[in-house]
DNA sequence: CACCTATGTTAGTAATCATTAACATCACCG
DNA sequence: CGGTGATGTTAATGATTACTAACATAGGTG
């Protein structure tokens, strides 16, 4: 009802969006439905996204970019390869306990990208992983990188795995049970 | 075109509806892209099941069921504890390496159930995870239930990684690599 | 104040899709 | 061989839904 020049609304479209999406899957929530989300009908949504395809894009998007930055600035204030992976797993799982509908979306809904935003995607993914890949390699110079990269996808889906697991465990006990765990899985032996 | 009273025609249906269910989702999948896949018309399938929904009821009950029962077999034969938590481990490694497809629908299309649907696969799925947690308590007896339910979400998801990782590792290594890491992230000290 | 832009609203529209109807055909059984 | 049941086919039908059109209004700015 009222004309908020602000970009407050299509944060709050975002936002909303990522949480349906995470609920109901992209193909199971409605322009309608996204539009009530945030107080207004489905179609006003088109003054702020050219359509719905546009509106997941945003989202993966800017999951994975905020993922791959985090990273970048993680290992940049790391001081070795035992610290940064400390602090690659440390992040990431404050991400996945703090916005559990963000991972959720962030893995199940790339199908439904446009070409050009699955590229997007992939590529920041594909950098985001290369940064673990590198601090593993440090770690464990005797595997390959192709077995590195497994292994983080690995450790993605146990540390990825919160949102299955709304559990009775509070979110600190969690927090160190994810890192004791993925940091095992990891660097096993040494 | 053949009247066969055989009810091979049924299981390729749900063959097929799992593979498509897991590449395009639920959704995503129309009743003629199914009818398709098995050499008939959509329509067709109304031969065979009431609706979508009752097929994809079928596929994930099938699926929970058939780890439920592995399971069972595996914990009937194994000697101690350490050799139930490696038959668990083998066992659930091979499903997800032998049928990603099944893995993939099966924790991605949970919400698309009949509440009916839902709750079978829930049970099957909660006691799943209860032959692990009953392994680990004998492993782990200091820790609590709880906390050993999550470890096994995590594990599973380490484990059921494999569809995200389309990689260059081959079957029988990343065997050895998923074995090695769920085992090192459950059982840490020990 | 007059206007313009941003943002909404309600009422289409055209496509998609699950499901049903009406009608065929084959295989087997008496 | 004629009937019956299992299995298919094509052609509706009705619901859902993304997107568009046409029309409103509020607030800042000249």
């Amino acid at each position: 009802m009222v004309a908020r020049p602000t970009g407050g609304r299509r944060a709050d479209i975002l936002v909303a969006a990522a949480e349906l999406f995470a609920e109901h899957g992209y193909r199971g929530v409605t322009i309608d439905d996204l539009g009530r989300a945030v107080g207004t009908t489905g179609p006003a949504l088109y003054r702020h996204f050219p359509g719905k395809e546009a509106l997941l894009g945003q989202v993966l998007v800017e999951i994975s970019a905020r993922l791959s930055r985090q990273g970048e600035e993680l290992l940049a204030r790391a001081v070795g390869p035992d610290h940064a992976l400390d602090l690659l797993l440390r992040g990431h799982i404050a991400f996945a306990l703090d916005e559990p509908a963000l991972i959720t979306v962030h893995d199940r809904e790339l199908g439904n990208l446009t070409p050009e935003d699955r590229a997007r995607v992939r590529r920041l993914q594909r950098g985001y992983v290369e940064q673990w890949v590198g601090v593993l390699a440090d770690l464990l110079p005797e595997e390959s990188r192709s077995v590195l990269r497994a292994s983080v996808h690995a450790a993605f889906g146990l540390l990825n795995s919160t949102p299955h697991s709304r559990g009775t465990v509070g979110r600190e006990a969690m927090a160190e049970l994810l890192f004791a765990m993925g940091r095992a899985a990891l660097v096993r032996d040494r």
